[in-house]
DNA sequence: GCAGTCCTATGACCTATGTCATAGGACTTA
DNA sequence: TAAGTCCTATGACATAGGTCATAGGACTGC
């Protein structure tokens, strides 16, 4: 999955590739959406920022993600920023070369669609968690799905791969109420934090735990 | 848009009709998605229930419109229910026939590529709402959308097609919180109400309130 | 024509989470 | 080796919006 493009196909229909420092921002919100990006190498953050300033991080993208598409596609603006988390190379395709390669390669197209797909899902799921559920059910939610998403099986535990600041801009909470909450989890045997780390317990040793 | 698919092309490829009662529901959220629907005609919601039965409106799709895609492409399951909120009869469509129908015919699937992006973008948009907006910013990004979607020129005012609950369980809000909201907004000219309809002014009309 | 349902509306009170202040540890940079 | 910066952590307090109760109007079905 999300490894639909090679280094050749994109050289073959004009893409360009851009080095970015840590730090540096690829696109803002708000700019006319005249390209979508591949992440070569690094990891890139798409953020939308609030006009006092507050932070919603819509999704990171490493090796092989795409970025950006929907505005791409919807010929819309962007509606967030995206800016590399460290130093990071993507492919930057521009509109009427790609879409001959979408008539020109059915599988893509389709795995493209597959990806658009999941990602929507991603964002149902999280939009009625922060439209309804509290601190604990949202962080909740946000693990399991990080935990699946990334192909670790149920009865496996699993290392949160961010920090509180991060969980907290993922999920509309505020970093002090992520603290609290995960502590409050630990506590009912949901979570384990060791030297600092979140790890999701599975069920099994859920169970264990509170023998 | 939204209009891809004419009846004779789905009957080609196997699409079955089916009529719904009012209330009716098509399928539940957390079933296998072996199906994708598209609307003949009538309305139908997407809305997800939490545990504590707090309902959130993902979405509504009438004459035209697809839904259910996105766990029928990543082959997951409903994220959320579909209702018939009046009686309504959709296109039932599975999954073999449907990968064929797109494989020969390119515009569709570029043009529902393009649909699944422009949901993307109003999920994005309501997420960091919801995310980190307060309630009168989240309404009025919602209704400033909702607007623009259908094709309401800005410079004209737009009679919001929901009520206040239907507001409500799509920000995430109660509906007491809507009313007096609302109320406040009124206050400040950003909308009208005319026996209990809410109407979005436009700028000018906010201007002209103002003397 | 009236019982039931949905809608808008408003007052009183409550609480989950935000806000602000402070602090110590780990790591990076100069 | 000191100055920044980021991270986790905790206490005290504030508040937006939720909750609950109540009510009148419009509409629907019987």
């Amino acid at each position: 999955m999300d490894n639909l493009f090679s280094d050749e196909l994109l050289t073959q229909y004009g893409a360009k590739l851009m080095a970015l420092d840590k730090g540096e921002m690829l696109f803002g919100q708000d700019e006319p959406a005249t390209h979508f990006f591949i992440v070569k190498s690094g990891r890139m953050k798409m953020a939308h920022f609030s006009e006092q300033g507050r932070e919603f991080i819509q999704g990171y993208f490493s090796n092989g993600q795409s970025f950006g598409e929907p505005p791409f596609f919807a010929k819309l603006r962007y509606p967030a920023s995206a800016l590399a988390t460290e130093q990071s190379e993507v492919w930057k395709i521009s509109y009427d070369r790609f879409i001959d390669l979408l008539r020109e390669h059915f599988d893509i197209h389709l795995g493209l669609l597959q990806t658009l797909s999941e990602r929507l899902i991603y964002k149902s799921m999280m939009l009625s968690e922060v439209a309804v559920e509290e601190a604990a059910h949202r962080l909740k939610a946000l693990m399991y799905f990080l935990k699946k998403d990334r192909g670790i099986r149920p009865e496996k535990e699993f290392v949160v791969p961010f920090t509180r600041q991060q969980l907290a801009d993922m999920t509309g909470l505020r970093v002090e109420t992520v603290i609290r909450t995960i502590k409050v989890m630990e506590q009912q045997g949901i979570v384990e934090i060791i030297e600092g780390k979140i790890f999701l317990l599975s069920k099994k040793q859920k169970i264990e735990q509170r023998e």
